[in-house]
DNA sequence: CGGTTGATGGTACGACCGTACCATCAACGT
DNA sequence: ACGTTGATGGTACGGTCGTACCATCAACCG
């Protein structure tokens, strides 16, 4: 036997280093060479650990996506014994939770909206089993929601609280996702995007 | 004096296959050859009208922006006569005429987002004049929703009506950017996507 | 102690891309 | 008529990228 190695540490290190090419000159900069430079290893040894391009763009974009999800845990797992946190709060949290309000974030949210572009056109960059994740953010946020405001008929009703809620679950999802757009792009300041994030849960919460 | 050609619609031609190309394929199939391919004409004439590859692409940046940009003013030309509409019809209509609804809108939505997302990393496919174009939509919208509530104080106060009216445009600018996301990531249907705006709607203008 | 084998480096090859250069065609003023 | 000149075609060149191939090193088992 030769000298063994930890593959999922070497290939945590080149994703990472894929992922900040990315994230400084864009999805079309991340090739082998750069990649390979930016990680200190060499060219040959990316081939080996992702096999073909596809495979390390793939890597990454499941790399990022987890880490990105990782984040959102962080901030509810503690606290179990008290009461749960009001659901105003929970999505409050949610909201910015997602907006890129410090580097790392928009690193990271630069890179998936590079991925995101690239898989409207080539749609072989997204890991399958990412598919259904968005549905599984409406549902938490429309049970928020639902919670907030006291009903609790959530399976599939015709026109009721449950739809409503769905349907402000879809605006909230929506709102982030726009906001997020807006404060990369440089159109919208973080104050700004808390301020309407803010406001947002005021037209949620308020009118029953 | 040799053959004189309209200059401005070779251009045209040449941008709207660059359109098309980036549509179907993404930003980085824009080369040059299958750029001159779909718009059959050579290599080298494409070169002739656009220098390089980067005056290509802003062109067609610029292109597919005031395309998108003749679509708003289509409804809302004709009777000049008639009283002015309800500004929540006014709002409805705005909204939905960014969404990508039918194929048409989608391209330029895709062709727009493969931009937006190379810009993050690149910031020299963007003409310059069209850095504010997000502001004055804002005060488009806000101006909207003041006629709606009836107040008319629109310059710059502290957390007074039109402060809000500014946070509420920001949020519905940033839900149609949210929504147009989802629909082209396949995670939001159209039907959805209409609800979601009529939902919005509702909370803007029931609570005064 | 030697050989099997995982890990790593170097490099060459084919393809494509952007661009520069050279050539040709056609129309209009003189 | 004819030459000036805008419009167009073809092609070659340097660079880069993805990938396949060959070689080397090191560790552990027998």
């Amino acid at each position: 036997m030769p000298r063994r190695v930890d593959h999922e540490e070497r290939r945590r290190q080149i994703t990472d280093a894929c992922r900040r090419v990315v994230a400084r000159d864009g999805l079309e900069a991340a090739t082998f060479q750069a990649v390979a430079a930016e990680s200190g290893v060499s060219v040959r040894l990316v081939q080996y650990y992702f096999g073909n391009k596809h495979g390390l763009l793939v890597a990454t974009h499941r790399a990022v996506i987890e880490g990105s999800a990782a984040r959102f845990g962080g901030g509810t797992s503690p606290g179990e014994s008290a009461e749960p946190p009001p659901p105003r709060a929970v999505l409050r949290a949610l909201l910015v939770a997602q907006l890129p309000l410090d580097d790392a974030r928009r690193a990271d949210a630069v890179v998936l909206a590079a991925f995101h572009a690239a898989a409207l056109t080539n749609e072989a960059v997204t890991p399958q089993e990412l598919r259904g994740a968005p549905r599984a953010l409406v549902d938490l946020v429309a049970a928020q929601l639902l919670r907030e405001r006291g009903d609790g008929a959530l399976p599939g009703d015709r026109s009721g609280p449950g739809d409503r809620a769905r349907l402000d679950a879809e605006l909230v999802l929506a709102s982030a996702a726009g906001l997020t757009q807006g404060i990369l792009a440089g159109h919208v300041s973080g104050e700004t995007a808390l301020a309407v994030v803010d406001r947002l849960l005021d037209h949620l919460v308020d009118p029953a």
